[in-house]
DNA sequence: ATATAACTTAAAGTTAACTTTAAGTCAATA
DNA sequence: TATTGACTTAAAGTTAACTTTAAGTTATAT
């Protein structure tokens, strides 16, 4: 069963000149092509645009995501490095999500805050608000912005 | 207590330049300025700087951090606007961590199959491996990867 | 007073990751 | 057989977010 370009754009919710510029720089080369030159994708090609799209939406460049498929090309000789590029890239993750985590709790204070600020029609409302107004777990961020 | 630019690069990581690029975007509009046009960074500006550290590192656009502080430039008329931006954010911001954590299954999956590999010298091993040899939360992904 | 290091702006340059365009080929249907 | 729509490549264009450069001003230490 293969599939046309269009047809893999669609289920990855790619366009087609995405997936061909990713080709020219080499991240397919395990993709076939009929006598006339166009690409016939298989189903086993679908578990190698994931791990790209996996990589790709943790910030891997391009560059680097080839060198990974380069080691693939390459067979069994590569085993170490994938592996070491696989768990650099979990570190990375891991160290995102904390990012993004801290970036949250962030966010959620500034909710608190104009939620507040909406409930008394001003701002200026933070100015003189007392401790205990304060949920427990905003009030270190609280008193550090006031310094 | 005023600041150079300099010194507010260095403390959050930045270079100079990036900073006088997000002034000239209208990113910084609260800055101060000496009598002969040097920046002068307030305490205050750094709760600033940190809020449009986290916008920026959860993705949103330099041109919608500048719509947020356009709004706050207006003051207290704009509440509804800033809470509705934190808000959406918020919701950027789970979905993102959502994503990283199925990216994150993904690439615990590929070290469990790279490190089998590396035990038995050889990806083939992959080929003829029985169910039980696999982990239970890589039993899903490794079938839908055979087809 | 002078050297030096840090600041200023405006404008041009860079980079990654696409995206579009132009010109052409191929396969299926009326 | 002719048209239509999908495919192809190469190359140029786009965009965001910086980054560098050039030319000049300011502040501080000797």
């Amino acid at each position: 069963m293969f599939y046309t370009i269009s047809e893999v754009a669609k289920k990855l919710n790619l366009s087609p000149s995405t997936l061909r510029y990713y080709d020219k720089e080499g991240l397919l080369p395990f993709v076939e092509r009929s006598q006339s030159g166009i690409r016939r994708f298989k189903n086993s090609d679908f578990e190698w645009l994931e791990l790209i799209e996996c990589l790709k939406n943790t910030g891997m460049s391009i560059k680097n995501i080839k060198k990974f498929i380069d080691y693939y090309m390459e067979g069994d000789s590569t085993i170490d490095q994938r592996l070491n590029t696989i768990d650099n890239q979990r570190q990375v993750v891991i160290e995102q999500i904390n990012q993004l985590e801290k970036n949250l709790e962030l966010l959620n204070y500034k909710h608190w805050y104009y939620e507040t600020a909406k409930k008394f029609g001003t701002c200026s409302v933070h100015k003189n608000l007392d401790i205990n107004d304060i949920p427990k777990q905003f009030r270190k961020i609280y008193l550090k912005n006031k310094q």
